[in-house]
DNA sequence: CTCGAGTCAAGAGCATTGTTCATTTTGTGA
DNA sequence: TCACAAAATGAACAATGCTCTTGACTCGAG
C-alpha cells in the first residue's frame, strides 16, 4: 500500500513521498492524542482534526480507513509505550543485580506511573474502544503481551532462583487451572509452571484492578492520592508470592 | 420536580400523571438498556429509543434532561442491582451460618457472576461512562459503596470473630495509609481498624481487576473460561488474609 | 361547568458527526 | 514534457444530540 510499485522500501532510501505520509499519519495520530486527552475516546471528532490540520476530513481516509481503525492504531501506540517502558525498568533492574524483591516493586510502580502519568491512554487501552472485543487487532494484543511478559519474565527469574515460592495450585479446579495455564505457556514459549503462570496472574489482576480504580475515580476519596495504597498492594502480591517485602 | 404543588408524594396516592410519567421513565430506560445491550454503550442513541416507544426524540427531553444523565441513570440502576446480590448473598451466608473463608467465597463469586451476567452493566458501571468523573451522581457513588460495603462488612465480621487475620501494614508509608483508611471509616462510621479496611480495597482490587480483565477480553484466551483462574485468585486472597480456602 | 396553569408531545430546525464519491490538483518517474 | 498515481477537495448522505415553538391534553380551583 505504501510503495506504489513492488520494491520492498526497506533496503531503500525512502522517497520522499512515503516520508510526508508517514509525517502526515504521525501527526494526525498527535492531534487526535491531544483532542482524546481533553475530551475523552468517544469524543474524538476526525473533523476537528482534520479541521486543525488545515485539512478536508475526507482527506484523513487517505491514511487511516475509519475511526475505529485510528482509535486502534492509538491503542497499539499506547501499548507499546507501556512496554516500552517497563522492558527499560527490567533492563534497569538487571543492570543493578536488585533482589527479587525489589525489581517486582521497581517494575509494578512503573506500570502505575505509567498509568497515573497517561491516564486518557490508559482508558484508550484497557476501557474498550470498539464493540467487538475478540477480534482486536493482532497488532494491539502483541503489544500488549510484550509489557504482560516483563512480568512474567521476572516471575520466571524468581522461581528460577528460588526468591519467588508461589503456593501450589490448591483449588478444587487446580487440575483444569494448571492445563489452561500449561496451554498459554505452550503457545508462546514461555516455558514456566502453571505456578508461576498463576502468580503472574495474580499479580496482573491485582495491578490492574488497584489502577483501573484508581483512574476511573471510584476508589474512596479519602485514600487519594493512592501511592500508598498501591505500594501496600503490592508488598501484600509478595507476601502471598512468598518474597519478604523490603527485606 | 415530580409534584407541581408542596405536597409530599411519599404518603398521598399517587397521582396518575405522576404514575405514567414513572412508566415512561421506566419504559425509556428498558429500551436503551436492550439497545446498548446490542451495540455498546455509546451507541445508544436517544432518537433510536424514541422512535421504538412510538414518540419523537424532543419528547423524550421530557424525562432526560441529556443522554448523559440517562446513563448515569442507567448506571445507578445497574449499581443498585449488583448491590441488591450482594447483599441477598450476605443474608443467606448468615442465615446457613456459613464460616469466613466460605462466606467469602460465597460472595466474591456472586460479584463476579453478576459480572458475568451483566456484562454491559458492567462496562457501563466502570468504564467511564462520562468525561468529568470527579463529580459524578451522588446517588451513582452511594448505591455503588452499597456493593462495596458488603465486603467491609464481611472483612469486618471476620476480623471480630478472628478468623480473618490480616498482616498489619508494614510498608514504609503505612502511617499514611492508616491515616486514610481512618479517615474513610470515620467518614463513613464503618468502625474498622485500618487493617481490616486495606484487606478490603486489597480483596476489591482483585476482584475488580480479574473482572474486568476477564470481561474486557484481555486475558490470554487459552484461561477463558475463567471461572477457575477467578477461584484461584479469590483462594490466594484468602490466604493472605490469613484465612485458609476450603477449610 | 369553566377556565387556566401545568404537562406532554410533535415537528421543524441547528450544528455536528462519520463516511463516500466524483473531481481536481499536485508531485514524480520516465 | 508528459502521463500516471497519489493526494486533496468539496459536495453529499445519513445519522446524531439537542432546542424551540406550537398546539393539544389533564385536572383541579373557582
Amino acid at each position: 500500500m505504501l510503495c506504489h510499485n513492488g520494491v520492498i522500501a526497506s533496503d531503500v532510501i525512502p522517497r520522499r513521498r512515503d516520508r510526508v505520509r508517514i509525517e502526515t499519519r504521525a501527526e494526525i495520530k498527535r492531534l487526535a492524542w491531544t483532542q482524546i486527552a481533553q475530551e475523552g475516546a468517544d469524543a474524538l471528532s476526525l473533523r476537528a482534526v482534520a479541521r486543525e490540520m488545515g485539512m478536508t476530513s475526507s482527506a484523513l481516509y487517505r491514511y487511516f480507513e475509519s475511526k475505529e481503525q485510528l482509535l486502534d492504531a492509538l491503542a497499539v501506540e499506547a501499548f507499546g509505550s507501556l512496554a516500552d517502558t517497563l522492558e527499560e525498568v527490567e533492563r534497569r533492574a538487571h543492570d543493578d543485580e536488585l533482589e527479587a524483591g525489589p525489581r517486582f516493586m521497581a517494575i509494578t510502580c512503573a506500570y502505575r506511573q505509567w498509568a497515573v502519568e497517561h491516564p486518557t491512554e490508559y482508558r484508550l487501552m484497557f476501557g474498550v474502544p470498539v464493540a467487538d472485543l475478540d477480534d482486536r487487532n493482532e497488532a494491539t494484543k502483541a503489544e500488549m503481551y510484550r509489557g504482560v511478559a516483563v512480568l512474567t519474565r521476572c516471575m520466571a527469574v524468581g522461581v528460577a532462583e528460588g526468591s519467588i515460592q508461589p503456593a501450589p495450585l490448591a483449588i478444587a479446579q487446580a487440575e483444569r487451572l494448571a492445563g489452561r495455564l500449561q496451554m498459554w505457556s505452550d503457545r508462546d514459549d514461555l516455558h514456566l509452571p502453571a505456578e508461576a503462570l498463576a502468580a503472574c496472574m495474580f499479580t496482573w489482576t491485582q495491578l490492574h484492578g488497584a489502577i483501573s480504580l484508581e483512574l476511573f475515580s471510584h476508589l474512596p476519596t479519602p485514600v487519594y492520592p493512592a501511592d500508598d495504597l498501591f505500594e501496600y498492594l503490592m508488598g501484600e502480591v509478595l507476601r502471598a508470592l512468598g518474597v519478604h517485602p523490603r527485606l
